[in-house]
DNA sequence: CGCTAGTCTTAAACTTGTTTAAGGGTACTT
DNA sequence: AAGTACCCTTAAACAAGTTTAAGACTAGCG
């Protein structure tokens, strides 16, 4: 078990708590007392750019809470080829979740795409706020049920849609990342060749 | 609220509360209280073939444990063509995840594609259960751990595979199915063409 | 400064999958 | 016994997406 640093709690900084007490007061709002338990277990770290918090064949051992920066989740096929499952930028929970709860090897990466800052949470940590504070067994349920309707659009979109259509969507739902990101990890993502995107993207600007 | 004569408790079969048991007691046992409160909750139905438990518009109600027979979920797109989002045959829970916690309208489908017997529990109950017996929380967080898990595999797939990979990895974890389900039924799952689903099939006999 | 690595685009040849249309098979109706 | 509905396959023309290769345009780095 890694040491870093900022491992002991309390040095959290104010501002990333702030992050993550807003996100969970979208849900419902948090007693004093939920403040403090999430203030004594969460553990700040900032991430470099290219740096990985999961790697193939570890365990996740952390769910992952991304105050500023942006990551991305993949696997690599029988090719070689990356292929990303999702993006979490800011205010957006990150974890390999079968690989976290059955404690069995993860077959996926977590990287930095821009310099991060996060903080996470161990599962030991996590049943303890599960026992100890009900409400947090509804918070993360809540969480993993949009996180699994999200899924299921994507789906849906990817048996049903064009690369086109998907773009169009990927766009709409994330309108700061379609600028923020390179157009690789992109099409990645919509599962096309960056190639590929490219003739799409000239051909929706043409068409406006 | 509808009154269908089998709404009334204590209505269930034997047979089909043993096989919810069971399931069930593959996560972890279950005590005689759980089970009787289980008893007095769920519905026992029976639905025809090309009967809907869900249509699109309706708020999803009910989750859904299938006892025997097989379910599919679909979306239509803007082009009237259904896309299979997910099979449900014996065994297995079946819902729409998203539209039965937010009590929103269903974009999905749900149809039986074989005469089905099933056990429905209302959302109340549901919560209920959460309540009083906190095990069962743990319980259907587990179960959409699992299908997350399942989906998030399938994203994977699309972007990563070609049709005829996708096939024969559908075989492999449906190896049931594949014998049972009309080709139409596993060629809109794959988000493919039935014409090409059965290309696939004839290059691949003429493989081996 | 010049070098390298990463990023984006274009184009031509190719592969994968769709569309349209047709024909044959089975099974349930009438 | 014929009718209809559904299911599965084949084939040819077509559209969608990949591969390979090349050129231009950054941005970081010694």
């Amino acid at each position: 078990m890694d040491m870093s640093p900022d491992k002991n709690p309390g040095n959290v900084s104010n501002e990333s708590l702030e992050s993550l007490f807003q996100y969970f007061g979208n849900i419902m709002p948090l007693k004093e007392i939920e403040r403090d338990e999430l203030r004594s277990m969460m553990r700040e770290r900032t991430i470099r750019r290219r740096q990985y918090i999961l790697q193939e064949g570890d365990v996740c051992k952390a769910y992952t809470y991304v105050v500023s920066g942006c990551f991305r989740m993949f696997g690599v096929d029988q090719k070689g080829t990356e292929n990303n499952l999702q993006f979490a930028p800011e205010n957006n929970w990150i974890a390999d979740i079968g690989s976290f709860f059955s404690e069995k090897p993860s077959k996926l990466f977590i990287e930095a795409i821009e310099p991060c800052l996060v903080l996470q949470i161990e599962k030991k940590d996590l049943l303890h706020l599960y026992i100890n504070h009900h409400k947090f067994d509804r918070y993360f349920r809540v969480i993993i049920e949009n996180k699994y309707v999200e899924l299921q659009n994507r789906v849906l979109q990817n048996i049903s849609s064009t690369a086109e259509e998907r773009y169009t969507a990927f766009i709409e739902q994330y309108p700061n990342l379609s600028n923020r990101l390179p157009s690789t990890q992109i099409a990645s993502y919509l599962g096309v060749t960056p190639e590929f995107l490219s003739k799409v993207r000239k051909s929706l600007s043409s068409k406006r």
